[in-house]
DNA sequence: CCACGTGTTCGGCACAGCAGAACAGCATCT
DNA sequence: AGATGCTGTTCTGCTGTGCCGAACACGTGG
């Protein structure tokens, strides 16, 4: 996906090899199954494997005749770093408590990960029925996400179009918008109101609520959400939801602007 | 550090590459800077960086004249599925919770990785003059912390002699042991008492007690320990103190035999 | 026992990807 | 203004990296 002009192939696998190795969960693949995944021959994948066994980026679970590759702790650390860095995060997490009180639904903040958003933090509704198994820091498309959307929506309207039409447009659920004008028409409705609407556009009978988080370094920092079934956010609320989830983001955009003061 | 006759230059490169980021904290490093600290061209290094920029592992602000690379939310998304994956961590913090409240210390929980050791939980001490900075899924090295120590002295002789051999035994403090002999015979008296003590030995005014957890899929599946300045942990409690920690190292070891029943 | 599974080792050839130099912006100083 | 330092980006050509394939050692099950 990236400018493949400066790609360099090795390391390339190495992050196929890792993303593999993520989806196959704690018991981890054999060499065999490795290579086969990844279409490299044995000795190849050995070798990446060899590399990345040294530095604790893979761990292996016993030598041998059926030896096991997993992901290692390494990249715990890392990711941890990353997390500590992000400082939206911490910011964010208390107002979403709040969110998620006031509305009983599902509170979740994301950032713009060009041209993706990522979901860096949530907070579960207290009361309710399903849990969204939405996965943290995993790459999500804008266009059929409220998040995504008001991201979009404070953003110049050209780097909109770029975003979009990097990532695709596609047809997630009967209703998601897959026209390109027609959304960034959207767009323009959703700055008059402030808050942007995800209507069973990623999933079927979910419903997202979603307003920007302005301000910090960037214009926009990112944006906040909240999730529920459809049958929980009837058209009569959603109006009233989303000045709320409005006014949570503009309170988050303020303590973004103040000076920090960062307890331990 | 692994066997060099299967590495690849470039995946090592790019470990470094992801290592120096990390170091570099939110402000990110210019290629510049990076390829220097690395000792390798600008135009190797932006390869590199191209390619982990196209997976999300390391992120970029602001193009131009000055961008400035750190790492990528991707690492938090790998780093995430390592943590949930240790179950040992899951299982282990409820009960490390109270062993600080029983002993007013810090606790902490340890796995092998050989040959070092990785703090992957960690429980703060209620009121604690110092707070310990000690960083999570970190290695450490076994020779001089009692973490490590009681999981040397749960594992074959053998096996301890061949980790130590590996890591080296560096003087970190003045009670450091350096003699690979003189800290076998130590992990029988470890082996006697089932709580290991590192006294000082790691760093200056710092006690470290500990005990290994023994069952899940290995033979010994880590150790917990409590740490707390010397002048907290005078001679007369250590033994106290040992039981207690072996105790609750124990109640861990039982939790994990039991047939998982695991709450989301 | 042989056939197929595994992980590991080796060698040789090709091209991946290195280094270095040239380029284009931008700042600051002379 | 001009000059010189920085920055990131682009390009080219040579070299040595790191690919693949095949042989190896070991275990298992038909």
């Amino acid at each position: 996906m990236p400018d493949d002009r400066y790609r360099v192939q090795s390391v390339e696998r190495a992050v196929f090899v890792l993303g593999v190795l993520g989806d196959a969960g704690p018991e981890g693949l054999t060499l065999s199954e490795l290579s086969r995944a990844l279409g490299v021959s044995k000795s190849s994948a050995f070798a990446i494997l060899q590399t990345l066994l040294g530095y604790g980026f893979v761990a292996d679970s016993g030598a041998g005749m059926s030896r096991r590759y997993r992901l290692g702790l390494a990249l715990a650390r890392l990711g941890g770093l990353v997390v500590s860095q992000i400082a939206l995060r911490d910011v964010a997490l208390p107002v979403l408590r709040e969110l998620a009180a006031a509305t009983g639904l599902t509170a979740r903040v994301a950032v713009l990960d060009e041209p993706y958003v990522v979901v860096i933090g949530r907070v579960a509704a207290r009361e309710s029925a399903v849990r969204f198994a939405t996965n943290l820091f995993k790459r999500e498309l804008m266009h059929c996400s409220a998040v995504g959307k008001a991201i979009l929506a404070a953003i110049p309207e050209q780097e909109a179009r770029d975003v979009l039409q990097q990532a695709g447009m596609p047809q997630k659920t009967r209703r998601t918008v897959t026209d390109l004008d027609l959304l960034v028409r959207e767009l323009a409705d959703v700055r008059g109101k402030g808050y942007a609407v995800d209507d069973e556009e990623d999933a079927e009978g979910v419903c997202c609520i979603g307003a920007a988080i302005v301000g910090g370094h960037d214009a926009c920092a990112g944006a906040i959400s909240v999730t529920g079934l459809k049958v929980d956010i009837p058209a009569w609320r959603v109006h009233q939801i989303g000045e709320t989830v409005r006014d949570h983001a503009t309170r988050i955009s303020a303590l973004l602007a103040e000076p920090q003061a960062v307890s331990a």
